[in-house]
DNA sequence: CGGTCTACCTGAAAGC
DNA sequence: TGCTTTCAGGTAGACC
């Protein structure tokens, strides 16, 4: 999936498109999300959309009734075209605007979901999230102490939604490279020194990520259609084998929580 | 409670 | 060449 910044590239794309625009018409041409797509989106239509939010990897239109939610899952992405352009494959809903163009989410895995949620109330998805990772409210000694006597893995903590929220496998993997920790090393022993470390490195890399539109390995685009370039940039994802970029020691590749883990056995302790 | 594993689904790539 | 297996950006929910 689009991580953090793959989702927040799609927010920017689609903002200036979404934003004050009415729904004209809203349509499910297949229903078989995640879960099921509720009939409750159909009231989007009609109306204006106010708000495009993000919170963790969902994005929320919100308009006068409540909000729809809607998450990529591993192969989503969002494409605004010409409403009178043909559907591809996979694209399973679309929001048709006022201007003439549409909102279309295409998800060929549909791991990705579409739901309703009502002027405020809190979607039981969104109500047990972490911090968001560019905020102050993910700081060092926060997430240290929320890894005290923590057995699981540093790499498999800091993709918990719970401790920070957005941090995906492909991310995971750079952080840790970049703050020299071994990925399989107990979150709850990594000192306070290096978390005051690791976290800044983690908002760093999402950063520069957004700023570079993204990650495209395969699936992502951003909502124009383009490719992110983010890849270029990735120093251990999907090298394994490959020479480590500091200090030339083929990349070795383990399994943690059945996620592919790349890391320089030399460079991170 | 904390930790681990499965399930959901399509399609590209690797393996044979 | 073609069939089979493996793997992929996520994560809720079941299970121990």
């Amino acid at each position: 999936m689009p991580e953090l910044p793959e989702v927040e590239v799609s927010r920017l794309g689609i903002t200036p498109h979404v934003l004050n625009q009415t729904v004209t018409k809203v349509n499910i041409h297949n229903a078989s999300m995640r879960w099921p797509v509720p009939d409750d989106v159909y009231q989007l239509q009609g109306l204006k959309v106010t708000s495009v939010e993000r919170r963790a990897k969902y994005l929320l239109l919100g308009c006068e009734l409540g909000s729809v939610i809607l998450h990529l899952g591993m192969s989503g992405n969002l494409r605004v075209v010409s409403a009178d352009e043909p559907l591809k494959k996979h694209d399973h809903i679309e929001f048709i605007l006022a201007s003439g163009k549409a909102l279309r989410l295409n998800d060929a895995r549909r791991f990705g979901a579409c739901l309703w949620q009502a002027p405020g109330e809190c979607h039981t998805l969104l109500t047990k999230l972490g911090p968001e990772p560019l905020t102050d409210e993910f700081a060092a000694k926060r997430v240290y102490e929320h890894s005290r006597n923590k057995k699981v893995p540093i790499k498999q903590f800091i993709m918990d939604n719970a401790v920070v929220v957005g941090v995906g496998n492909i991310y995971a993997n750079e952080s840790l490279f970049k703050a020299g920790i071994h990925p399989k090393r107990e979150a709850g022993k990594v000192s306070l020194k290096r978390y005051q470390q690791l976290v800044p490195i983690i908002k760093e890399t999402l950063a520069a990520a957004i700023t570079q539109g993204g990650t495209t390995l395969k699936d992502f685009a951003q909502s124009d259609g383009k490719p992110g370039y983010f890849a270029q940039q990735l120093l251990v994802y999907g090298r394994k084998g490959e020479p480590c970029v500091t200090c030339k020691e083929p990349l070795k590749e383990i399994r943690l929580g059945q996620r592919s883990t790349v890391y320089c056995s030399n460079c991170q302790k």
